[in-house]
DNA sequence: ACAAAAGTGTTGACACTACACCCATGG
DNA sequence: CCATGGGTGTAGTGTCAACACTTTTGT
């Protein structure tokens, strides 16, 4: 068996960028690093790859330790590798993008790791170029929202329209028609009316529904048009 | 300043899909492989990353190993870093899809590596998880050439609408109907009369266009939908 | 009874498909 | 003058945004 000429002895990371939505606002979640270097900063979760361990298994380790969860939505965003940008040694660091849903996380890992949920528009400035990192996932979160159901995947297993609107409005940072945005959600058969009512509504109490996850995957990859036009950047090709 | 613990040891390597388009098929630029390993089969063109070079750069230098040719279109396609994909040594590979146009090649250093351009249909099985970068670069190339303007990227300067239709009829292996498609390029905009006549047909001599550059860099994150369906694969969402 | 939020109907603008037709060129 | 292929016009269809209206609930 014929070996490679050199190791380059370069470092493989991987970081993730973790996603929740409260209600009312798309949250990452950061943590305070209380570990050298850049001890007391902020930055995004991460670790190195080990040596027998697959990309994505590592991720998802990674993803674990921080908030207790298995099964994540979990996408590779990308690969950081520009030859400073970590000033310990060489560094090249491949990034993760995942979706939660924010009320299930394991409050002690969070504690440990040092870890909290900021809001986009709080966030602070993060070490190395994690800030441009989270900026390609954000653009990335806007394009593939308006195109795929991934949305679902931020929310618990049931909800209701408007909250699912209020999702897309954080999303987009734009309000959208109820009427039009209800019919546009209903008419792609993703949702199930389980019957119940939200009890937490002072006034009309909304349908919950839940995704139909066995639509919901075989049509992952349809395309649909979701948002009037964040597509667009205003104006037309 | 702190040491990370320990050098992993793994390899990062750097492979390249790169189309062209003959003007009846859409082809890859593969090589059969003069060195070992898995010398005499077939692969994409790569090397490793050098230590001291950045993740772009390091694509860039393969693809002007190979063509002969700067600025060409690529993006990151995805990481494969399998455990066992690379029978010799753990190694990680990041994958770049590039477009270029198939005239603008040099034959010389296509000779020195051995490589050949060969059509979707006929491409051999390649090497590790070769077959499976080519399958996403595929279908990462219809999705992205339904929404974005990239399908130029594969045609010389001048070029007439109808080997443009040809180009998309390749990428989608349907037919298309000429004067709506004709008249959905035009509207954006993207194509400048550039006065000349194509002298090759037989017949009536179509108008020559060239591609709107500032348009086309100031429009290229906005959508489009160009293909009838393809977007959809068969029925709604 | 009233306010606030959820759900349903309707309409006009626009975009897209599927056609039919005309023009230019070479043999 | 005819075959081939490029270019334009138009009618039918469907989708989507922008509206008004009704229903449910808590106070």
């Amino acid at each position: 068996m014929t070996n490679y000429p050199n190791a380059t002895g370069i470092l493989l990371a991987l970081d993730c960028i973790i996603f929740g939505f409260d209600g009312k606002d798309i949250k990452l979640l950061l943590i305070k690093r209380n570990f050298e270097p850049e001890k007391g900063k902020w930055s995004l979760m991460g670790g190195f790859l080990d040596f027998d361990e697959n990309l994505e298994d590592g991720a998802n380790r990674i993803l674990y330790n921080l908030t207790g969860l298995k099964d994540i939505y979990v996408e590779q965003l990308g690969v950081y590798g520009n030859v400073g940008r970590d000033p310990v040694t060489r560094t090249v660091s491949i990034v993760f993008f995942a979706l939660i849903n924010i009320d299930d996380h394991d409050e002690d890992a969070m504690r440990f790791h040092n870890a909290s949920w900021i809001s986009l528009d709080d966030r602070p400035s993060l070490i190395f170029d994690h800030n441009e990192m989270v900026s390609q996932a954000i653009e990335h979160l806007r394009y593939k929202a308006a195109l795929h159901p991934i949305g679902f995947e931020l929310l618990p297993e049931q909800f209701t329209i408007p909250q699912l609107q209020k999702l897309y409005e954080a999303i987009y940072d734009t309000p959208i028609d109820r009427r039009n945005f209800s019919r546009k959600l209903l008419s792609t058969g993703l949702l199930i009316d389980t019957g119940n009512k939200n009890s937490q509504s002072a006034t009309k109490k909304a349908t919950l529904y839940k995704l139909d996850t066995a639509r919901y995957k075989a049509k992952f990859n349809s395309f649909w048009n979701f948002m009037p036009d964040p597509k667009d950047n205003g104006d037309k090709l």
